[in-house]
DNA sequence: CGCCAAAATGAAAATGATTGTCAAAATCCC
DNA sequence: GGGATTTTGACAATCATTTTCATTTTGGCG
């Protein structure tokens, strides 16, 4: 029953960085999978709710998954150029966010915290040919 | 010639937390403005693109804007049930997201940083009457 | 096996925020 | 005033995402 689920999920941890939805969809028909895009939404829903991918929206909106190595929570730092992605943790952040909400008198607190960059490889000097 | 621009920047000021595009048009209307739902959209598009409002995304990928009190970098800390938002300085975010970066060879970084929680008013028990 | 209820699937239509178009209106400049 | 330029806004177009709903698949169960 979770064959199309393992199968989005699978596509998911073959990527490097961060993929829509649409774009997942395209990988796996053009690897010749039987899957519909309404599927594809709503395997990518489920393992976002479960835990098992992240999710981050892009500027334009669009919403894009990713298979993360570990289930602990954790940030990233992507590449803006080529997407590459790695995932950090942040101790600090962590204790920053908790701290500036209690301060406030806020409770149940979450945060977003999402660091983009430029990355060795695409801040190289152009190279032709 | 800014005249719509500023009513838009106005209807941000006298707002509370974060506002769509939709949102603001509405209570312009309301209030018996005369304006359009595009000029909405590109007066606070140009507000956000000087620096002079805040953008963020809501979880279900509404662009939403808040004339903030400062024009200094800052970020926020946003009551998710009433919108009640306090703007926080952070310091050590803004040290960690740098060393982060440049840890892992990354250039150029930016960062998004956006803390929620339930504020006190919110999380009293409830009153009746 | 047969048989049925529940869950999963996906094609097609609906949604809804945002953007593009383009002609009319306001503003500027001389 | 008159023409160039910018701004405006009604309306149409986009496009990711969600809903609908009929069909298929799956999971017992006798
Ligand atoms: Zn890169
Ligand atoms: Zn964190
Ligand atoms: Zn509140
Ligand atoms: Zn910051």
């Amino acid at each position: 029953m979770t064959t199309r689920r393992d199968a989005v999920h699978d596509t998911l941890r073959k990527s490097e960085g961060f993929r829509s939805a649409q774009d997942v969809y395209a990988e796996m028909r053009l690897h010749g999978a039987k899957i519909g895009l309404t599927t594809v939404y709503r395997a990518l829903q489920a393992l976002a709710d479960g835990g098992k991918v992240d999710v981050l929206r892009t500027d334009d909106g669009e919403s894009v998954y990713r298979a993360c190595a570990t289930d602990a929570h954790h940030h990233h730092l992507v590449c803006r150029r080529c997407g590459h992605t790695v995932e950090v943790a942040g101790p600090a952040v962590e204790r920053w966010a908790e701290m500036v909400g209690s301060e406030h008198g806020f409770t149940e607190i979450t945060h977003t915290v999402e660091v983009f960059g430029t990355c060795s490889s695409c801040s190289m000097p152009a190279r032709i040919g």
